[in-house]
DNA sequence: GCCGTTTTCGGCCCGACTGTTTTCAGTCG
């Protein structure tokens, strides 16, 4: 079994969990915390370069002791520590940590007074009116776990990106309305654009405090109001999702949008530079003494530490301080910068619009060229093109061309990428296409070294320019497949392929990390809609976020060429 | 457990809200 990254940092979590419960020393917790974020992000693959005996480069908050045990998890899938942790508690019980109001303290009451370490044994006892008299506990507390451990039960879930932007949008203008609001601001993840969001965080700058918590709280979509102070309240909505509301007067909008935006990581980052300069940062502003220096807006605030403002999509405490100290920010992709999108389908295959109204749609987004990308004849459900339904959709699609103005179709295909590699069309129905993209849409199963095989050799097909969702993952509903991705970008920028960052609200494929991966490797991003339908444009600015969020600069997106470059980019291998 | 142009020891981000308490611990973001 090869120990991936995300199995050495489940480990450490796992440690971080069970110290807590022993209420061991919270520095030691956090360095486990910190170590398993970073082991998370890195693209590196640790278990497989310490295999072949590559040393370790220096990762920060991973000293010789943590290095160690990094090594020892590689090795054997596990550690002493941790088997030695476990030993003290029943398997499952930090399933329990994960219930909003519950932290170590009270878990461990719940073990030791009542045996209780599982989600099920918990709504058993509450149910039974057992919690309630627990010590730090009531039966206020009681009823909140019993409803948060039967959510839970029932698979909670983190949100995708767009479907919260359709909840929490409606939900600003709706609170830009109370008295005295000046600014509404959805903070938060949703700001930093994560691929899912676990709640939406509304920052609200208004003179009127007290309305600003009403208005909110009388949301008519509010399902339970679960806090309610002076300056914050958190509520449920019917659909599911957290809101948490956050009020500040105008003076520190920027301290508490910095704040409030996060990540955790970033904000504890730059807390500590701030106190290295002898400055105290929060959410009101930045302080020397009692004395507010920045906090109204936030590039005012990272001047106050001496930074450039950093855009909220790379707050993750992966380089982008180091990179703002240092004057090498990314000059991040923007929707603007797109010039036409080279993935699209109609009526011809599962869309819903015609090739006149989806290239019409693309040029009212600004965009100057369409890419119409069929699913191929192996796509029985989505009625994929042969190759004679193929060659007429291209006489279609030149015809179309000549009465176009402003927009420019070009003709091109999503073909399937078979078992073994080929692909589903002879070449001879390939060679008049403007474009091949080819995807993997079956035998996601294969073994890992099977699936990189195949989606190599449909690199090596001369016809091939684009790789589509290169992963398969669907966000919340499925893994992508096992693969290689290191040797697949490789394979890609040798082959002058674009990985596609398919903005699909439900796939957001390439991840940002694969992005980053991708340029650090010099292969080529190209962000698709995917679009089904003419509405289906609009999610490109999700895939942009996602390409912000790895690192990714115009220069690194195939298409923001405008057609001309793009066209030589195509004709050439 | 990590880290160091003040430090190899003694620090380690900061504030709000809830519920259960009689002044605050636990939790969250």
């Amino acid at each position: 079994m090869p120990v991936h990254n995300a199995d050495i940092a489940a480990a450490f979590d796992e440690i971080a969990d069970l110290l807590e419960l022993r209420n061991e020393n919270p520095f030691r917790i956090r360095a486990y915390r910190n170590a398993a974020r970073v082991v998370r992000d890195l693209r590196l693959d640790l278990a497989r370069e310490l295999a072949r005996d590559a040393p370790l480069p220096k990762l920060p908050g991973i000293g010789a002791d943590l290095a160690g045990k990094i090594a020892e998890i590689a090795r054997t899938g596990t550690c002493r520590t941790l088997a030695n942790l476990r030993r003290g508690f029943p398997a499952g019980i930090t399933e329990l940590l994960r219930l909003p109001g519950l932290g170590p303290k009270r878990v461990r009451v719940l073990y030791e007074r009542l045996g209780i370490a599982s989600m099920e044994a918990l709504v058993r006892a509450a149910r039974e009116g057992r919690v309630r008299e627990l010590p730090g506990f009531g039966a206020k507390t009681e009823a909140h776990l019993a409803e948060a451990a039967a959510v839970r039960l029932g698979g909670a879930r983190r949100f995708a990106l767009a479907l919260a932007a359709q909840y929490g949008e409606p939900y600003a203008t709706y609170l830009r309305e109370a008295r005295g609001v000046r600014e509404v601001v959805i903070a938060g993840s949703y700001r930093r654009m994560k691929e899912t969001v676990g709640d939406l965080d509304f920052l609200v700058t208004t003179t009127e405090a007290a309305e600003a918590v009403a208005r909110f709280t009388a949301y008519p979509e509010v399902r339970e109001v679960m806090a309610r102070g002076t300056t914050r309240a958190a509520v449920r909505l019917a659909c599911g999702l957290q809101a948490d509301l956050r009020v500040v007067s105008p003076e520190s909008f920027g301290a508490a949008l910095h704040y409030f935006t996060g990540s955790k990581a970033h904000n504890i980052a730059l807390r500590r530079l701030a106190q290295e300069r002898g400055l105290k940062l929060n959410e009101y502003g930045v302080f020397r003494g009692r004395r507010r220096i920045a906090g109204a807006t936030e590039e005012s605030v990272f001047a106050a530490v001496g930074l450039p403002w950093i855009a909220p999509e790379l707050r993750e405490d992966r380089g982008e301080i180091e990179a703002a100290r240092a004057g090498r920010l990314p000059v991040l992709v923007a929707l603007s910068d797109l010039k036409g999108d080279l993935h699209a389908h109609t009526r011809a295959s599962d869309g819903r619009a015609t090739l006149r109204d989806m290239a019409l749609a693309a040029k009212a987004r600004g965009l100057s060229y369409l890419a119409i990308t069929e699913h191929s004849q192996r796509e029985r459900q989505a009625r994929g093109l042969d190759s004679v339904r193929l060659a007429r959709q291209v006489d279609e699609i030149r015809c179309l061309n000549e009465q176009l103005e402003g927009i420019r179709l070009l003709a091109g295909i999503e073909v399937d990428i078979l078992e073994d590699g080929t692909l589903d069309l002879p070449d001879a129905a390939l060679a008049p296409l403007d474009l091949v993209v080819a995807a993997v849409h079956s035998r996601f199963q294969l073994p890992r070294a099977q699936q990189t095989r195949r989606i190599l050799r449909a690199l090596e097909h001369p016809r091939v320019r684009v790789l589509a969702h290169p992963s398969g993952r669907l966000l919340e509903a499925r893994p992508g497949y096992e693969v290689d991705m290191q040797a697949v970008i490789r394979k890609a920028r040798e082959r002058n392929v674009a990985l596609e960052l398919n903005a699909h609200p439900d796939r957001l494929d390439l991840s940002d990390l694969g992005c980053r991966q991708a340029k650090e490797e010099g292969a080529l991003v190209a962000i698709s809609s995917d679009a089904h339908s003419t509405d289906g444009f609009d999610v490109l600015r999700f895939g942009v976020g996602q390409a912000r969020r790895g690192w990714l600069e115009a220069k690194d997106v195939l298409n923001t060429r405008p057609l001309s470059e793009l066209t030589r980019w195509l004709a050439r291998r």
